[in-house]
DNA sequence: ACCGCCCTTAAACCTCCGTATGGTTTCGGG
DNA sequence: CCCGAAACCATACGGAGGTTTAAGGGCGGT
């Protein structure tokens, strides 16, 4: 907690991934400019092999590069479990390439030769994006954390509680007498940290906990 | 109720906005062939003169019109009350224009000449996007309709609740006595129809109730 | 002036929730 | 073999939720 401290509020950095070593200078030493920390590497490839800290941040990538190209590692990100807004540039880009970009989530998708201003406005958002999905994510896992710890029966109860059943309901679906639901209710609240039955709702509805 | 009768599911209704005669026609033609119901318009402008349903359905615009261009017609759409999904298409577009519409929150943004099979592909993504924001949004609407019924301690009472709150802390907050929030509290049960503590939170939710 | 709606409160009563306290069984691991 | 975790159940009590009945004040519209 000394070291590291505020994970989420962590100086950003923008990842550049362009096979022209002259623009990922170029763009880095832009990024600098504006106090933004600036990565560079010459391939997709060489981006997936380093990576190793996941802290925020996002990627400057060109379309075109030799290998696994902009729109192909765009798809592949997700698999590797890196979420990272995603800017793309290229030279020579058409429309349903920049649409299909679009439509996968990027953040932007600029034509050389662009304005500086264009692409910081574009990394402007990404890191904003960026900020707000950890946000939402960070908050999520702690629930997902202690959801984990409850036992089956636990998460029985719970679902049938936030579908808004009464103890004796949940006992007569479960076969159990109703004290024992209120047991396990009672360690249910304990381990979700729930403030209130209103508080456990809310977090099923996070959880995305449909009883069957 | 027995004319008009399940309008979520009524025939949707592709709209082309284009100033090229032959080119509305040929659409129009197009969407018919695969029993899709088509309207054409000249100009944004007829569009927004003669729109008087709001079937389901989505549009069809060319960006490059004489008056309003598609984009400046994309953006006036919210303006009117009007959330069709809309594709673009264009002759002579670039790439920063295609961005900004698929920012905008365009569907698709088609250069011309397209393929029909594109432009197909295109309008069914649109209209699936049309059903889910509308069957979304009737649920909305009718829990609004509900809530629009409460009274304003009603809705004080009803914040407080989901919120996680007991009945008597609400009564000290509101300077009432603990019997009144009761009776609050069932208005409040009663008007919106919840069946439980946990339906009530839900519909909170949805409605964006954040209490002070 | 009267009616209806909203807001308020009290008393009484019942149900439901929550939490002890105390005890059972089963099952897997040290 | 004993221990801990998980699951189960009973009795009992206090607190919270919910409804009914009864009743009064304020306010706007007919």
């Amino acid at each position: 907690m000394t070291r590291n401290a505020a994970p989420a509020t962590a100086a950003p950095t923008v990842i550049v991934v362009d096979d022209d070593a002259d623009l990922r200078e170029a763009l880095a030493g832009l990024f600098r400019s504006v106090d933004l920390a600036a990565a560079t590497y010459a391939s997709a490839a060489d981006f997936l092999a380093a990576r190793r800290t996941d802290g925020p941040g996002c990627l400057v990538v060109d379309v075109r590069m030799p290998g696994l190209s902009g729109l192909d590692f765009q798809a592949q990100l997700a698999d590797h479990g890196i979420h990272l807004p995603i800017i793309l540039m290229t030279g020579h880009g058409d429309i349903p390439m920049s649409v299909r970009a679009m439509k996968a989530g990027a953040v932007d998708f600029l034509a050389k030769p662009f304005r500086d201003q264009d692409m910081l406005d574009a990394v402007s958002a990404a890191l904003a994006r960026d900020v707000e999905r950890r946000t939402r994510d960070t908050g999520l896992q702690a629930l997902r954390t202690a959801y984990e710890t409850l036992t089956g029966r636990e998460r029985e109860v719970m679902a049938q509680v936030t579908a808004g059943l009464m103890n004796k309901q949940i006992a007569g679906n479960l076969n159990l007498s109703e004290i024992t639901i209120k047991i396990h209710r009672g360690n249910v609240m304990k381990k979700m940290a729930a403030r209130s039955l209103a508080d456990l709702v809310r977090m099923a509805e996070a959880l995305g906990i449909n009883q069957t």
